[in-house]
DNA sequence: ACAGATGTTGATGT
DNA sequence: TACATCAACATCTG
């Protein structure tokens, strides 16, 4: 379910479970989640995965992961351990391997934590320590929330004409937005979403540039230190200004919100407080 | 029953 | 360049 702040309560979780730990385990049925590098496709699988991560792993201490955007990265010993959510990837502590347990990392004093991923959208990817940090990196643009841009980095990078809202998703202009922290932050910032990127005022861009990490920061308050996460699905509960809102009232000014596709993926804004011009 | 949509992201095709 | 589409997969809703 992870956007930046569902993988940043993650990172916590995964510190609190296992750093300083030494893994005394390592668990798979069925080791197609660990892949050459991070990547959606079941056909990077590592051959023999799981071998090679429990000789790797076995025995190391964990240090403190660390997160750019939506990846994580585990110091293990001398090795790193990549990890990606995917689009329905979490991690829990678990004493018996859950539905959909793809991966067990069991540390000394009996705590396993459990990589679950119903769809196998997410993955891991085991690189040498000292390459860790470059391939964490490699493609992203600046953290959305570790080292937010200014508006007029903001409009440096986003050149052209396609969506803005488009472009926000792209990780190498901005790292860790995903469609419905996108969706919220241009409501936020009063922009439409579907305004070319070469459209884009300095005064809107700066107006932007503050709210990605307030609604990034919001969201990570409503995680609020518990394991669930904030979403629309189960419970019927929508905490979203717009997202998943079409027709009803703009919270702001009443007006409908709309909805259409764009990139492939459902948007939604305030045609009142987000005027096309 | 079935069609369509769901938090990601990369590879293709027009 | 920029789009849409698909591909990985499981589940839920209308």
């Amino acid at each position: 379910m992870p956007e930046l702040p569902e993988v940043e309560m993650c990172r916590r979780f995964l510190a609190q479970w296992g750093a300083g730990k030494r893994i005394e385990d390592v668990i798979a049925d069925d080791d197609s989640a660990i892949r050459t590098h991070l990547s959606t496709k079941p056909s990077d699988a590592v051959p023999g995965g799981l071998n090679k991560l429990q000789d790797a792993l076995v025995g190391q201490v964990a240090g403190e992961p660390i997160r750019l955007g939506k990846r994580l990265g585990w110091p293990i010993g001398t090795h790193g351990l990549m990890l990606h959510l995917g689009m329905t990837g979490r991690w829990r502590t678990a004493t018996q391997a859950p539905r959909w347990g793809r991966l067990g990392l069991h540390f000394e004093g009996g705590q396993t934590a459990w990589f679950i991923d119903p769809r196998r959208f997410g993955c891991v990817a085991l690189v040498e320590g000292s390459q860790m940090l470059e391939l964490l990196g490699a493609g992203l643009g600046p953290d959305a929330l570790i080292e937010p841009p200014t508006g007029g980095q903001l409009a440096a990078a986003l050149r052209g004409k396609r969506a803005l809202k488009v472009a926000l998703l792209d990780q190498r202009i901005v790292a860790g937005l995903g469609n419905i922290h996108a969706v919220e932050a241009l409501w936020r910032a009063g922009i439409h979403p579907a305004i070319p990127c070469n459209a884009l005022t300095a005064a809107a861009a700066d107006a932007l540039a503050l709210a990605i990490p307030k609604q990034l920061n919001w969201a990570l308050q409503e995680q609020g230190g518990d394991e669930d996460l904030v979403y629309v699905t189960d419970g019927g509960d929508n905490p979203f200004a717009v997202y998943g809102k079409e027709k009803e009232p703009c919270s702001k000014c009443g007006t409908a919100i709309e909805k259409s596709v764009m990139g492939g993926r459902s948007t939604f804004w305030c045609p009142s407080c987000q005027p096309i011009s």
